[in-house]
DNA sequence: TGGTGATATGTGTGATCACACTTGGAGTCA
DNA sequence: TGACTCCAAGTGTGATCACACATATCACCA
């Protein structure tokens, strides 16, 4: 007879279904959205207009918009609203700081780790770089970054580094937009990232921490200079 | 005429309020409790256990367990209760390497800040220590040993990095008691930290640093010491 | 003209209720 | 004895409502 355990032998192939709550969806969908600057600096968000935007009560934006609040992706504003933080020099060089001293471990951690498998990953996410660039595809160029370094840091072991790496991008993604809509900056991008991929797949930690390292620096070196260059930068004020 | 300038003018000495919402408060309670290891790896905090122990509704309680969730200091459990998450070495050793990374960074970030007024305090709360150690107080020997280093964290710049840090603390805080009650390691700790204050007041950013990374070390070989020695530590199972 | 006060609007906070889901164990039947 | 079914307890999730507080606007009065 067929009793359960046959029944469940014979659906391999389904997936998992995806039985996320609705704070979750929520969530995920304004992380994605600052992470790739679809918000600006300042935009306030707050719990009603979310919550109308999306067409639920305030009950699970409330949840998602704490999470991004203790996240750093969402600071309090003027009149008690979370709103999109503004950057300036010394949060900056603060998050710089941070990011070169985690990431910089991240890839060390990682090295052992990655394999041929992973580095053909890689090559995939640099040439959709590539690509993007060409066809001036600045969503696809700052989704192929984060897939490249994300996947280098997601083999350095746990969790907990690869979150807060990801709440710093977090806090960076806003303005990573204006930065990246320069080319001049990006052929210079390309060939910080082909030298990881050479550092990687020759194993060598110190080139690879190296080259993470100049890839922070640059961006922070290009977003200091946007910063100067739109003092106050009154955007969506 | 007597304005409201006037008035506000007579008032230098007043403090602001604190008007803690009471999400907050719990917030702040439930943090402490962690921190100092009030409560045992493994143990279930719901959401109306934890409202009926304060006489509040779930509400405030629901806010302030997604805030500890965010920040890694609670985990969920195997019945989606949140609970205070149990340390595996694999973890214990990610957890070392970022505060290596992160505590050396803000050390380092704080030197140049660190004046004479900054140095009492930090003799002070050395004291603290010595003091809590011949009398037995663990408690007092732990709260010195945060007051040291948040100290120290917090000439090292604005907020990120040093809630950064702070959350790591929250995840080692329920295992810190246990190790500090072995008095043998803490004459090694005291001789660091008496180390750590001399490279402050020479202003010597690699020596304080190398101070800070020794007593991380330090405290990380004796957690992983004990964790072999009470192996799965089933502890409020 | 300039300060004052009422008010409307928008904000997060907290209580209460209903619901879906998971887990564990008692009870039942083969 | 063993496997199965069912039910009770416990869990987070989400909706709805009431409230306190902050801000901006505008009418009003000295």
């Amino acid at each position: 007879m067929a009793n359960r355990m046959d029944w469940t032998a014979d659906t391999g192939g389904l997936e998992t279904v995806a039985r996320a709550t609705l704070q979750e969806q929520i969530y995920q969908q304004l992380r994605n959205r600052i992470m790739s600057g679809f918000f600006k600096p300042g935009q306030a968000l707050s719990m009603r207009s979310v919550a109308e935007a999306v067409g639920v009560s305030v009950m699970p934006v409330r949840d998602a918009l704490r999470r991004l609040e203790v996240e750093n992706a969402l600071v309090v504003g003027h009149n008690r609203a979370l709103e999109v933080p503004k950057l300036d020099a010394e949060t900056l060089m603060e998050i710089s700081d941070m990011r070169i001293a985690l990431e910089g471990l991240a890839v060390e951690r990682a090295i052992p780790a990655i394999d041929e498998a992973d580095l053909e990953h890689l090559r995939g996410h640099f040439t959709d770089m590539s690509e993007s660039i060409v066809s001036d595809d600045t969503d696809g160029y700052l989704a192929a970054n984060w897939a490249f370094h994300s996947h280098i840091y997601r083999r350095a072991g746990a969790g907990i580094l690869i979150s807060v790496i990801e709440s710093l991008w977090l806090r960076m993604g806003p303005y990573f937009r204006l930065t990246a809509e320069d080319y001049r900056h990006l052929d210079n991008a390309m060939i910080i990232h082909h030298d990881i991929v050479g550092a990687l797949e020759m194993g060598d930690a110190a080139a690879a921490r190296a080259g993470i390292i100049a890839d922070i620096e640059a961006a922070t070196r290009d977003l200091k200079y946007w910063l100067n260059s739109n003092d106050g930068h009154e955007a969506a004020q």
